[in-house]
DNA sequence: TCCATATAGTACTAAACTAGTCCTAGTTTA
DNA sequence: TAAACTAGGACTAGTTTAGTACTATATGGA
């Protein structure tokens, strides 16, 4: 359940490790060879994530990647949605006329509550945390939001 | 993003259908009559939903499907369970040596914690709230708990 | 100016998964 | 024993995902 694509979680790997020298600019070759994931891979990602700018790029020699934002301003929604696009929870939702009778829509719209409530929480993870880059993961607990709450299904 | 199959979502419609009318004994040409969906579908979930003890069967004439405990008492993890089974959010998580780094294997855990917070919320959404079948969902309001606590990221 | 080194974008292929259907076996009751 | 059910598995078509390849564009140094 809840599963994320294999690419997401390699640009996250990717991220990461942007993440762990953010001065540093990598070539995509350089990624490649430190995270062991496949080169044409890398870039494909690399580049989608510039599209959704969470990445800076340099083209020509000496060019490469580097991170958009602190690490910390960026949220684990923010990659999902750079990977997966605003894919919703469950499809009838989007088309909900023809196969639905009033009860299935109801199913639907509870479905879609519990995915938002999800979303909203993935908002407050950053790549810091994702990264493991976080020097006291304590002191960020009292920020802590419920995920779903239950009153709003 | 955090999609869940068309299969699990009808298998939701399904049981809500039986939810509503709690003491009666529904045929599965009953229910795909009742709820528009096809009638190997609806078989094949419920075959599926009774191996995982969320429906109670009778065979044989006048049999059929019967909710196996109150809908209070049917998480949303526990649908998600039997129709999806225990999925990790990501694949790497249960075979991490052959392709990942350290930072990598890092990443996979930290993916790992976000999932599991999510199923523990999800064990809170009940069967009831999913049909829309609370006369006060508001009452429940202060049992919420944090899906996801950053602390233990 | 030309060439090496980068990224940008797109198109394509193979593999895996999902959804849906069908068939046969087993169970119960009239 | 026949009719009306569920149980279980196998099979197929369609879609999605992952991975690769190719061409175009940009930069900087010899």
């Amino acid at each position: 359940m809840l599963r994320i694509s294999k690419l997401t979680d390699y640009a996250t790997v990717i991220l990461a490790r942007l993440a762990a020298q953010p001065e540093r600019r990598f070539t995509a070759a350089q990624i490649s060879a430190e995270t062991r994931l496949a080169a044409p891979t890398v870039s494909k990602l690399l580049k989608q994530l510039h599209r959704h700018g969470l990445v800076l790029s340099t083209r020509g020699l000496h060019g490469g990647y580097l991170l958009a934002r602190p690490a910390g301003e960026i949220s684990a929604a923010q990659i999902l949605d750079a990977l997966e696009g605003p894919v919703a929870i469950t499809e009838c939702a989007s088309s909900a006329s023809h196969c639905c009778i009033e009860s299935t829509c109801l199913v639907s719209k509870s479905w879609q509550r519990v995915n938002f409530a999800v979303r909203r929480s993935l908002q407050e993870i950053t790549l810091l945390e994702l990264a493991g880059l976080t020097a006291s993961p304590a002191s960020s607990e009292r920020h802590t939001a419920p995920l779903i709450q239950r009153g709003s299904l």
